[in-house]
DNA sequence: GAGGACATGTTGGCATTGTCAACATTCTAT
DNA sequence: ATAGAATGTTGACAATGCCAACATGTCCTC
């Protein structure tokens, strides 16, 4: 754990602090392993040691927000109509500060990867899922396409909003609405 | 425009088309200026002359696609319900057809680019917009968040289809309903 | 404790890329 | 024809991902 010691003793972790902030700060187009390892005090090649590629350290990261999101939504409280708004605006507040982590945690390379993310990733989909699912009438029980389309709904809001998409000034979103929305009745 | 001449003759659309088969075939990531120079059989920096950087080539490319998307849109006949619904087919349409390009349209730091895509992204946002507008009541008028809303909701289904993000079987989007779900009343 | 397996870190190197400066060739307009 | 603008080329530099070979530290076993 020393300082100027051969072994880093927190490399890992250490690389995955510095990979946030730099990740929000400039990117993930800009991201590199040899810089952080750089800013670690640490051999250009050292962080291969930990990640098998630059790919799987953005696994990690991904996985981290995976993580971090899933705390946040299973913290809302609240049931039914409440619930649904509740975590609908967790997960916006979760997209907004942490932008480009957001960006990271959707993309198709990432996820593609089997050994990171998917639980997680698939465990914070299915609280949301759940939540709309104790909103739906009983007889209906749980609507895949339902969740979907509110997943839809929310995703699409969160990545207009942080890459700026609307050429327009914006309200808040109605999140009260929201479960009123979805599902509707076929 | 000999085969063989110094001159290329059609260097920048040569170029552009090449861009678009590499980054529907390899993402945008993937992309770089030297092995499209060196398809087109030209020099590694011969691409300079025509966009100022690699970014200011990826602007072009999605410029192009805005172009595309606006006049598939404008394709779309009917009136009412119909043409929303019409419209979130033909942009869905697009997005599976070109799921790089995409992507590459709706990116922070393309749209960003002062000169390029402005003028066509904003046409074709404000297509969507007139045809949801058309079906708003008309003492609401053009309702922005309504729109706004209802661009989140198709933008949202079209990235999670075209990035896998669902980790289920998904159903047709329910088109004809989408323009039943926005504006709803205040 | 001695010694070896293993984890972790380092050095050097290679290929790819973006981008610049300096130079070459061709086209266009006068 | 000739000057100047477009367009293309060569050579170079720095940053990066990643590999191989080697160094150093940790830890477990005897």
């Amino acid at each position: 754990m020393k300082e100027d010691s051969y072994h880093h003793g927190n490399l890992r972790s250490e690389l995955l602090r510095l990979g946030r902030i730099a990740l929000e700060s400039d990117g993930e187009a800009a991201l590199s392993l040899r810089s952080l390892a750089e800013s670690a005090g640490v051999s250009k090649t050292a962080p291969y040691r930990h990640f098998r590629d630059r790919r799987a350290f953005l696994g990690a990261l991904a996985d981290e927000g995976f993580r971090i999101l899933c705390v946040e939504l299973e913290r809302t409280g609240g049931r039914g109509p409440a619930r649904v708004s509740a975590m609908g605006k967790a997960y916006m507040s979760f997209a907004v500060a942490h932008p480009s982590l957001y960006r990271l945690m959707n993309s198709q390379s990432i996820l593609e990867l089997p050994e990171t993310s998917t639980s997680w990733a698939r465990k914070s989909f299915m609280m949301l899922a759940e939540a709309i699912a104790d909103e739906t009438p009983l007889s209906h029980g749980f609507d895949i396409n339902a969740a979907c389309a509110a997943w839809s709904y929310i995703h699409g809001l969160v990545l207009i909003r942080i890459d700026g998409l609307f050429p327009f000034e914006l309200g808040e979103p109605d999140w009260d609405g929201l479960s009123a929305i979805f599902p509707r009745p076929a």
